[in-house]
DNA sequence: TGCCCCTCTGTAAACGTTTGCATCCCTGGG
DNA sequence: CCCAGGGATGCAAACGTTTACAGAGGGGCA
């Protein structure tokens, strides 16, 4: 087979003319006369020649590739954050490029990774990333626009939603069904990525219940680590207690899902015996009927994708704050 | 700020010697003194140098870069080999480009957009994308070397399941039990994507029926649209039949949870009134109970990155084809 | 007629690497 | 003492584009 596909050359010998016109026609650049045009372009077609993107890279400066960062992939935040990120950009031809850089440990490595990082990009997305230990800007990471989500960082736009007044609402839900006995189902912090979610969610908790005029109970507070079978185990704990809640919120809907299974395998009937509202509107907690906190990790996504072509196109860095409605389905209703 | 990075040039020009000494003595080659590696090393150190990738890939031909092609994310099972995939290039280095390319339609602009696809990337990762239309072989799209999951293609590597066996072992699991009305909750074929899935799996859950001396009934075979929603609604019709069935075997393991869910709200206790089985062992099914036929997708995603790279070292076009193992959980048991 | 401007095209210099080839120097064996 | 051989280095030509600049030709206007 033709091991080497025709260069713009070839299409400029054939046609007769420059490879500078060559490259302005098939470029839809002004200045090549309509039928030179037309006789590039069949020429390009019929030796189905497509630009070397390596060398137009170099030579323009522009790579037409976004660079989308993630801590883990595997995760569902980071799956549903990069499909709608893939949308936006498969459609305005920008190929994406995604690296599981790990934020902090050998930050000189780190440094490095990133900065060579760049040079294949001309935006870039972090998801999650909380690469910032003390107060770093997104320059001192990167030279090229940055969009954070799910995180804010100094020089750099970002997409967050506020996770201590949605936990905050999500207990507020259940006090106001009247329940005064309420667990939480908490994700721990997670290992090597300074995340401040789990704390913000706990604080939103505690707000809810002081300002409803309860005490925090510790005894109904349990780690579920972040997955359904952790949820699950967390609910056996907390059906322990001397006086057991009769409704949990959970940081996740994973861990709602554990939840609900325990409850159900106990003979506990949601919402009849125990109301659950989660964290997240994973993809199953509609046609499951889990209560939650809706994070639109997707529309974020897009959002994500859209500001990154906003801050190429020169606009100024912004920070966007996502709501995070409640969803009100089936696994809550009033005490007692 | 620099807004220009420090070329080989400059860290030539700070020790003394020459780009090409430059070049060989960060990238390892043989013929460079040590004491002059060392210094190199320090100044590019110093320096904060990065090779620039455009360059050095356009006089290399190397692109360090594997391309990852699937139909659409978002779904379940490309997030998931992507994950698989995603650590063991970022292990080896490679940076990973995916792309939504769209496989039939515009068989012209594909194959454009194919061809200069390849161009950026070493080697390239299909999941799911039934991109040959009759009979076409990989060459015919790609001139680098191809793995494609879950689709066999000519002149490429693959790994792929048994669907039909693997639905045939998941039919047979419930009439083990006893089971002699086993309705289906099939995925319809999907739309632009001539996947063969479907026809398989439905022919795996006839041939055990048939094998059985069972005849099947039509009225037993209900569409699930993929969606646990979907799979909520084939439930409630499979129960309005005449003879509704004691078991279910779903294609896919989200639409299971539909209708394990729909069984409870029925009133439907399982596996007690209605054994179900699912397909995939998604991430919930585990922790929610569900029996069901384990894909193993990141496994099969690591796999296929692993063969990538052999195909690369100019190992030969090999066919792996997956184990399916049945996982015997909870909501399956013997009838009546 | 002369001048200017505008459209179209070509020439050639980037872009920042890698790499084949030539060169220089040093060491060791005959 | 000479020469072969090989390690270390430099030179310069790729790699395939983009783009600044120059120039040719033609039309309109004074």
């Amino acid at each position: 087979m033709a091991n080497s596909r025709p260069t713009i050359k070839d299409i400029a010998r054939v046609t007769g003319v420059s490879v500078a016109t060559v490259s302005r026609a098939l470029r839809d650049l002004p200045y090549v006369a309509p039928a030179t045009r037309s006789r590039v372009v069949e020429a390009a077609a019929e030796l189905e020649y497509a630009a070397h993107p390596q060398a137009s890279r170099l030579a323009s400066g522009r790579t037409w590739t976004i660079g989308v960062v993630a801590p883990q992939f595997g995760t569902w935040f980071p799956f549903r954050a990069l499909g709608g990120i893939n949308s936006v950009f498969a459609k305005a031809g920008y190929d994406v490029l995604i690296s599981m850089m790990t934020a902090p440990g050998d930050r000189r490595r780190f440094l490095n990774d990133a900065r060579s990082f760049c040079r294949r990009v001309d935006g870039i997305v972090l998801i999650d990333t909380f690469v910032s230990v003390e107060g770093d800007s997104a320059d001192a990471f990167f030279d090229r626009p940055v969009v954070a989500v799910g995180e804010k960082l100094e020089g750099a736009s970002s997409i967050t939603i506020d996770n201590r007044l949605a936990a905050r609402r999500a207990s507020e839900h259940l006090l106001e069904m009247g329940h005064e006995r309420i667990g939480l189902v908490a994700g721990p912090p997670l290992p090597d990525l300074p995340t401040p979610v789990p704390e913000q969610r706990h604080l939103g908790y505690q707000d809810a219940l002081r300002a409803a005029g309860l005490t925090v109970d510790p005894e109904l507070v349990v780690d579920g680590g972040w997955t359904a079978a952790g949820g699950a185990a967390a609910l056996s704990r907390l059906l322990e207690c001397s006086s057991p809640p009769t409704a949990v919120f959970c940081m996740s809907d994973e861990m709602a899902f554990g939840v609900l299974r325990e409850a159900a395998r106990c003979g506990l009937a949601a919402p009849g015996d125990l109301s659950v509202i989660g964290f997240d509107d994973h993809d199953l907690a509609g046609a499951l009927g889990l209560t939650t906190m809706r994070q639109a990790v997707d529309e974020m996504g897009v959002r994500a994708a859209e500001t990154v072509m906003a801050l190429i196109d020169g606009e100024p860095v912004a920070d966007i704050t996502w709501d995070v409605p409640l969803m009100v389905r089936e696994t809550t209703a009033a005490a007692g």
